[in-house]
DNA sequence: CTGTTAGCGCTTTCAG
DNA sequence: CTGAAAGCGCTAACAG
């Protein structure tokens, strides 16, 4: 069976609180003897001793413990739950991943055990924010990062967002910068099922407006371009239209919906770069896969990952609320589909 | 601060074992009656009571916990991730995720957090299966899942990976039955930093060379094509030679490096799937998303998860040493690359 | 029907 | 320099 201190003490003759100390490094402040300290230590190693932490953590009200909760596993989250845990086991901190699936019958039970677990910190995309099981959290006191919506709490937390409209911004501009004069949106209805993604729509195609307006190009509705993803035919449909309105760039609001468009482009014989240029959100590994690669706005996600730990450990350190809200800026990652130089196609991604 | 049962067990009059048993559900086994049953529940409920099933778990030696270790979050590994995560939420377990990024170092500091967390259980694959920390896991009796690679170990073990023989011969007998008659077998030494990486695609190469014998069809040295991945002229170079060649049939070890040449191909003026069919291998999103779509071999990752989850829980109830292996089947997801009539490219992904 | 009590394995104060 | 003992929050004999 597992060893335990209390045998590591008895084996050693000594006490189990000497044992503590030796094994926990704090001989010399204690002021252990070096025999005693190394009799402990060999006895240890030779039992295979290892500690248990939870004990330690149940004594200290600390269980080292963080939790991730979002919809589900996409590229994005699976992105960011890389970085957080990286960053969080510098502090020896281990961090558990939870699916809700947009249920909050599931972020509630989910929410449930985390807090019975006693996490001390959690980040969270919130199925809905008027649910009251997140209430527990600030009655709890359990130190939260919310991402993309907040729910009002009292608990310590932080509030971590991109900035959508920048991002449509960022996308247009790019466009715009390359030459292109009649610009369409790319968007797809399907995709807006939860009210957050809808708000995310809106900005990215607001910011896209903005840019264009101000290089004094035009857009309206008749811009914005509608995919409906359970119809197979559409691409096509979509395909056409921008071939038959002149359109010399696409604005999309994912990359994955572009990426059919353009390949439906390119078997009507469109050139792209050349004819129309392409950039796409979120710069998903699709973009930088596809031929040719897409351009795409990044939504910094190592960045998103580092803020939010960061901040997450602060107040689980100080106990302190911070209230502000981050923004965190886009940026285009250029890639053939807006390349200027067709020579530059060559080169692959 | 946070209420505790012996605190609600004060506020309701009753001794903190009462308290224990009601709000565990156990008042009919231990016989409280339905007065007090009824005043502790609500008690509990008024004071907000979160159980600290930490103190639970310690008492019981039993965490609730398990952990998954692979070299990092892949879209592989999240949908693993993923489904393993479901699995155990069922029966109440967390799971801890862990990335090695093929350091031994670093998986044995992990290891040893997690042991020291007292893990019910692990899934994981190791860096190098001869690494000493892995000792610890048959000494503290962690059951665990071995994937891909297994280490010797006394612990509950169990050892599960795919079938990649099979998956090379099925991508072969593909193409063979859409009528592909000169098969090139594509693959990417870059990816072979790993040994067990090199066995997966020796496995898969001889997997398709048996089909193609098996069928009469030539295939030697001569017809593995070898992408430098750093080399971005290098797809150019495959294109060329399965032009010059006359190859009317690809399978690649990898779906990435399949759609760089597929792109290529097209950008060449070669159709497809009418002219050379292609298939890859482990149907990633990437897969599904590029024109043409590409047919590749699956590898149930689904079944995985859940084979894995429940050989783990099999051990974790029984403490059980299952030694045998399992050997996932994979299968064929048709696309578009290997469509027999063109027609059926017109309905898209 | 309810309460007392001895732990789970570890930390840490306080005495010696 | 070392040890006894209380306690983290909860469970489960055992006693009444």
């Amino acid at each position: 069976m597992r060893t335990k201190l209390s045998e590591i003490a008895q084996l050693a003759n000594v006490s189990i609180a000497t044992a503590s100390y030796v094994v926990n490094g704090k001989s010399e402040a204690k002021g252990i003897s070096e025999a005693t300290k190394r009799r402990v230590l060999e006895i240890a190693r030779q039992q295979g001793y290892v500690p248990n932490r939870t004990a330690r953590f149940l004594k200290k009200g600390r269980y080292h413990l963080i939790a991730l909760m979002a919809p589900h596993i996409s590229d994005f989250y699976a992105g960011l739950l890389q970085r957080i845990e990286q960053l969080a086991e510098a502090r020896d901190y281990q961090i558990i991943f939870s699916s809700t699936f947009d249920s909050v019958e599931r972020e509630a039970t989910y929410l449930n055990s985390l807090i019975a677990r006693r996490i001390d910190g959690l980040i969270i995309l919130p199925v809905d924010i008027r649910a009251p099981h997140l209430k527990l959290l600030a009655r709890n006191r359990v130190p939260t990062v919310f991402f993309r919506r907040r729910a009002s709490s009292t608990a310590p937390q932080k509030f971590m967002t991109f900035n959508d409209f920048e991002v449509g911004r960022l996308a247009a501009a790019h466009l715009i910068e390359r030459g292109c004069r009649r610009v369409a949106f790319l968007s797809a209805p399907i995709y807006v099922y939860h009210e957050y993604l809808k708000i995310i729509h809106e900005a990215r195609a607001q910011g896209c407006c903005a840019a264009l307006q101000e290089a004094g190009l035009p857009f309206d509705d008749s811009h914005v371009l509608l995919i409906e993803r359970s119809d197979p035919n559409n691409n096509a449909e979509i395909a056409d239209a921008v071939i038959d309105r002149r359109f010399d760039g696409i604005v999309s609001i994912a990359d994955d919906i572009m990426v059919h468009v353009v390949g439906v482009l390119r078997e009507r014989g469109v050139p792209l770069p050349e004819a129309v240029k392409a950039v796409g959100c979120n710069n998903t590994e699709l973009a930088h896969y596809c031929v040719p690669s897409l351009s795409s706005v990044e939504l910094p996600r190592a960045q998103l990952g580092e803020a939010m730990t960061e901040a997450l450990f602060r107040m689980i350190d100080n106990e302190v609320q911070e209230s502000d809200e981050v923004l965190l800026p886009p940026f285009v990652v250029e890639r053939d589909s807006t390349a200027l130089d067709p020579a530059a196609l060559a080169k692959g991604p």
